[in-house]
DNA sequence: TGACAAATGTGAACAGTGTTCACTAGTGTG
DNA sequence: CACACTAGTGAACACTGTTCACATTTGTCA
């Protein structure tokens, strides 16, 4: 009976191996470097032992992908808002964690999006995380913050201007980017400022800049609706 | 003398042909079922002979993502500026091409962004088109549209901008996104003018919204410094 | 014109890849 | 004990990128 378990166990387990195994070859050795075979031999199995865990490469990457996703979403979605926030600040650490986790995850990121398509099958996961977002705009405009327009609209500008400054330093880490709190922070104040009814003045007068304030920025906001500053 | 030139553009003429279909072949069969053999089969040479005009596949790739970034640097930086048109118009118009440019080319803009890392050797190509950007950035800053802060940081903001709605679109066609016209006004319309000194009343209002005003949004605008509407 | 040299293309080979398949050794069940 | 089933293997297949000795063309110069 229970011996079922016990092997569903163990072929978990070693799935497991294999997944955290390729992750690490594959983020040290590139991508195309990366091969079932040398797979095979760091974790001491025949190359055609992988094959009864996994049905193919593409599987294994598909699998990847969906792990890092779900930690992204997982952390952009860990946010929990205190009682009597402004819905506004909510949304705005959530955007601030999604970045976050990217930046301090690069080799994740990379592999949730910029893997191309190799792996968009499964139960579609990039959904899960906009639904988030989504409701967390809706929070905004219920609140009176936000102008209701067509909360997809809102969130796909909100989520591409996250994904556009994430992904650009994912992915070029040599160029010459400002400070990247500095950025980070312009790019999401600019993009939520601007949907707001009452939009707050933003720090962008000259040299009192907002300084080591990373995630912090938003949590100090007015808790209730307000006007301008 | 000139059999030398003669040669030399033969030779060229050839390059251009693999480079050519290689493209083709490329955004085709995906990136990985895309081998040097096939490749060598369709233009009628044996495979050993594109190493007379390669050295390695890897560098065919570079030479695809230098052309790819070409074409875009040209498209966005193809918008001239009509005689006395406000700056800010120049820099949105701008941002719209190199946004079209990628929509209308998904294949280009993969290959040119979200290949890898694989070719990012050269002449440094993102270079060109940042300092475009920066530029005309820097003439609304000179014309008194923006707040005179450092403009790497506008610029990259921007460009994180752009790029991200751009991104998604093409890496995720099959995501129900809102119309996409409506989409890339968003976004410009919130990064670019959350950077405005008088930033302009925008269009969120409800169903009185811009439609159709895809390329001409930013056109219309007043051609002065003026109050907010 | 004929000898030489350079450019151009080729077939065969090498090492490595993902994947399949017949096969063996081990394990719990009747 | 016999049976079915699982986990794992080595050999093979059809590929891949790349190299290299060789053949063929082509232009130059004595």
């Amino acid at each position: 009976m229970n011996i079922q378990r016990i092997r569903e166990e163990k072929k978990s387990e070693i799935r497991n191996l294999i997944l955290g195994t390729a992750r690490k070859s594959f983020v040290r050795e590139g991508y195309e470097n990366f091969s079932l075979r040398s797979l095979a031999q760091k974790i001491g199995y025949s190359p055609a032992a992988i094959y009864r865990y996994f049905k193919s490469k593409d599987d294994i990457f598909a699998c990847l992908t969906a792990e890092s996703f779900d930690l992204l979403i997982k952390a952009s979605s860990a946010v929990v808002p205190e009682p009597d926030e402004d819905p506004v600040s909510v949304l705005k650490r959530g955007i601030h964690a999604y970045v976050a986790f990217g930046l301090e995850n690069p080799d994740h990121y990379r592999i949730a999006f910029l893997l191309g398509g190799r792996a968009a099958k499964g139960p579609q996961r990039p959904r899960a995380a906009y639904e988030a977002l989504r409701a967390r705009i809706q929070r905004c405009i219920d609140g009176g913050r936000m102008f209701p327009v067509d909360p997809d609209l809102l969130a796909q500008s909100l989520w591409a201007a996250a994904h556009g400054v994430t992904s650009l330093l994912v992915q070029r880490p040599s160029f010459p980017w400002v400070a990247r709190s500095k950025l980070v922070d312009r790019v999401i104040d600019s993009a939520v400022n601007a949907l707001l009814v009452h939009p707050q003045a933003v720090s962008l007068g000259g040299e009192n800049d907002n300084r080591n304030v990373k995630k912090i920025s938003a949590a100090r906001n007015p808790k209730r609706v307000a006007g301008r500053a």
